[in-house]
DNA sequence: TGCATGACTTAGTAAGGAGGAT
DNA sequence: ATCCTCCTTACTAAGTCATGCA
């Protein structure tokens, strides 16, 4: 490999034309892609024999898909648009009853079945009859949605100002602030407890946005935050929530209502005949920005949303959504290449927010099933692709080199893709493909093990992923390689990026990126460990913390971690402290039913007998209760820094739980509660007990 | 081709609320 | 009835990846 010598060039952008003239940047100033070196390197990669089949689609279960164009408007025509009623958009009668009316008929088509789930639950309204989109028809790529309907968002509450007696105090004295200046006030106020308003950072970023927001005269008095004293108003605010704690029944009942009013409104819209729920109507109100980990724009002002902000997305021939009185949309369109209703700037970024279904809705639940399929494809290349890799580790390009060792990596630790970040930007985090010299160690030799990585960086999140794993040789002296005369803050894979990357990923299999890898590996995992964990004879909270252990892999797997609850500690002891007296109750019931057995010997009448049988019984059940807290307590210690709910919902293919449910007799409900049913109810639905992933 | 932008998925935290224990 | 705990839900930040434009 000629080429190593100058992989210590770097392939970071100049970051003088970037925006920000602090000093922050500077330690990767230096930092330029070679661009030359990389073009002379373009090579042609041997995939044919990987080549993609082209059916997207493989698997018997497999999507129907449909080919057609769509019309002059854009809008895709189903070549059985009359065989199809549910396909045309509604008249605008016919939708406002569906709006008023959530029992709305059933459709006189497919959907003759009631789903098993919904036979067990007293017939709610809402439950009786899903519509199962799973058994339709897809609309060709690109074409979201024919028709849709919605109310427009919810906007943030106006600002009420505090009352006259609660005070702010500058240097000591009273100050009245103006309306704008005590708002963001209030903000800082709120978070007056929590860690983040002791950060420099935060406080500097909170100060010169607060600043802004002043009145001169303000601006002029209020010049150091530390003069500041937000307490009073800080105790007002907990008062406020203690209140609302304490509010009688009627009252919650009250609030709880105008809550359900305003799903009822706002929470659906109608996309193509079928009312839908939304994830997120509600814009989001102004606030201090909480960026994760060391943040460079946390406790910046996150501005007020208003009407002249939004974007609305609805079909043409809908009802559209009227602004607040005396207020206007920035822009209605009508695009039904998107999936969203609404869209938004925000301040801080500059990034787009969104509002759009929630993920029982056709439109995700199509995506979800569809990223499964993509995963499932994957199962059938992944050994060529891993031997692939494995030739590429030899190539006698550094590009391919290095794309081989990050793919390694990729597959083999479920890394993230990892795409570059403007700096000072977003907290510094890395992926696979931005993984620097400083966060891996090689050690030859290490606790008896040759060939150990050790890796140490802030992923996602700035969740720490820390590992050490035995590597390949090859990946070992590749990696030395990519590391010779480079400084610990310079790129690993300096001729990698994930365009790169997935461009030959893509070549290797169509639809292929490197988060399918994740997805990939973690079904596959689950599938494995549930094979692997789950005994026969065990009885369900025994098969359940089997299914958990089997989750808990994956979620390591993929370092899906949280902070351990504050209470753990404690209500560990708790547990442990029922145990103990569960224990107890368990040996006076044993000796009680000794004792009756010796008295039945005696006296050997009916009634004497009959109290052992009860005794009997009451052992039992107390052994079986203690059984249940045990696996409790083994399940829970076991989790404590351990998040499951991530990869639970976006990582493994529900269709093994549903099987692995099915085939031992497992209610699904002690795996999915009531919102990952609806998520999941095309899995629920369709997957049998010999499901394979 | 490279970069910015847009769309959409994945992520952890914290408030809220249901349900069990006292 | 009240308290406490834990689960659920809401929230929104932070990723991934494709696309379109200079």
């Amino acid at each position: 490999c000629s080429e190593h010598k100058d992989s210590s060039e770097k392939k970071h952008k100049d970051k003088e034309k970037t925006k920000h003239k602090d000093g922050s940047s500077e330690k990767h100033k230096d930092k330029h892609k070679d661009k030359d070196k990389e073009k002379r390197k373009e090579e042609k990669v041997e995939t044919s024999s990987l080549k993609v089949e082209l059916c997207f689609f493989a698997c018997f279960c497999s999507p129907p898909r449909i080919k057609d164009e769509p019309d002059d408007d854009g809008f895709y025509a189903s070549p059985k648009e009359d065989s199809k009623p549910l396909k045309r958009p509604r008249e605008d009668d016919e939708i406002l009853f569906i709006l008023q009316d959530s029992k709305a008929k059933k459709v006189k088509s497919k959907d003759k079945k009631v789903p098993e789930a919904d036979k067990r639950k007293k017939p709610k309204k809402e439950e009786e009859q899903k519509w199962k989109w799973w058994e339709e028809e897809r609309y060709p790529e690109g074409i979201k949605w024919k028709f849709l309907e919605h109310k427009g968002p919810v906007f943030a509450p106006p600002y009420e100002p505090l009352p006259e007696n609660v005070k702010f105090y500058y240097d000591g004295k009273v100050m009245k602030l103006s309306t704008k200046a005590e708002e963001v006030a209030t903000f800082f106020a709120k978070m007056l407890d929590h860690e983040y308003t002791t950060k420099e950072i935060f406080r500097k970023n909170f100060f010169k946005d607060w600043r802004k927001e002043m009145t001169s005269e303000e601006k002029s008095t209020i010049t150091n935050l530390s003069k500041c004293d937000f307490t009073h108003m800080s105790q007002y605010f907990k008062a406020q929530s203690e209140a609302r704690k304490q509010m009688s029944k009627e009252e919650k009942q009250k609030i709880k209502e105008e809550n359900e009013r305003l799903l009822k409104e706002y929470g659906y819209c109608v996309m193509d005949n079928h009312k839908e729920r939304i994830a997120n109507f509600k814009i989001e109100p102004p606030g201090l920005f909480r960026g994760r980990g060391n943040h460079p724009k946390m406790g910046m002002l996150k501005r007020r949303i208003m009407p002249e902000d939004i974007i609305i997305n609805c079909s043409k021939d809908s009802k559209i959504p009227a602004p607040p009185p005396g207020h206007k949309w920035k822009e209605v369109r009508h695009d039904n290449k998107v999936t969203w209703l609404v869209s938004w700037t925000e301040n801080i970024q500059g990034s787009i927010k969104y509002i759009m279904l929630n993920p029982s809705s056709r439109i995700k639940g199509e995506k979800d099933w569809q990223k499964y399929e993509t995963a499932r494809r994957l199962k059938k290349f992944v050994d060529k692709i891993r031997n692939q890799y494995r030739e590429d580790w030899k190539s006698k390009e550094m590009k391919v080199r290095q794309r081989a060792v990050a793919l390694y990596f990729i597959d083999k630790l479920a890394l993230r893709a990892g795409n570059e970040k403007e700096e000072g930007e977003t907290a510094d985090t890395v992926g696979c493909c931005s993984l620097r010299v400083e966060h891996i160690k090689l050690h030859p030799e290490l606790d008896g093990q040759e060939y150990v990585v050790e890796f140490d960086f802030l992923g996602k999140d700035s969740i720490r992923y820390y590992n050490k794993v035995p590597v390949e040789k090859r990946v070992f002296k590749n990696l030395q390689l990519f590391m010779e005369n480079k400084q610990p803050e310079d790129d690993l894979f300096d001729r990698l990026n994930t365009s790169i990357l997935n461009k030959h990923l893509q070549d290797l299999m169509e639809g292929l990126t490197a988060k399918v890898f994740r997805t990939y590996n973690a079904s596959i995992t689950l599938q494995q460990q549930l094979k692997e964990l789950t005994n026969p004879d065990d009885n369900i909270p025994a098969k359940i913390l089997s299914y958990n252990r089997a989750n808990r892999a994956v979620a390591i797997l993929c370092n899906h971690q949280r902070a351990p609850p504050k209470t753990f500690e404690k209500s560990m002891m708790n547990l442990q402290s029922k145990i103990d007296a569960k224990k107890e109750q368990l040996a006076d019931a044993r000796r009680e039913l000794k004792s009756a057995k010796a008295d039945a010997k005696v006296r050997r009448d009916e009634k004497s007998k009959k109290t052992v049988e009860s005794k009997k019984k009451a052992v039992q059940r107390i052994e079986e209760q203690l059984m249940k807290l045990e696996v409790q307590a083994t399940d829970r210690e076991e989790n404590k820094q351990i998040a499951l709910g991530t990869s639970k919902l976006n990582y493994l293919d529900p269709r093994i739980s549903v099987a692995w449910c099915k085939k031992w007799g497992i209610p699904i409900e002690k795996i999915y509660n009531k919102t990952q049913r609806e998520k999941f109810a095309w899995a629920i639905d369709m997957a049998e007990e010999d499901y394979e992933f």
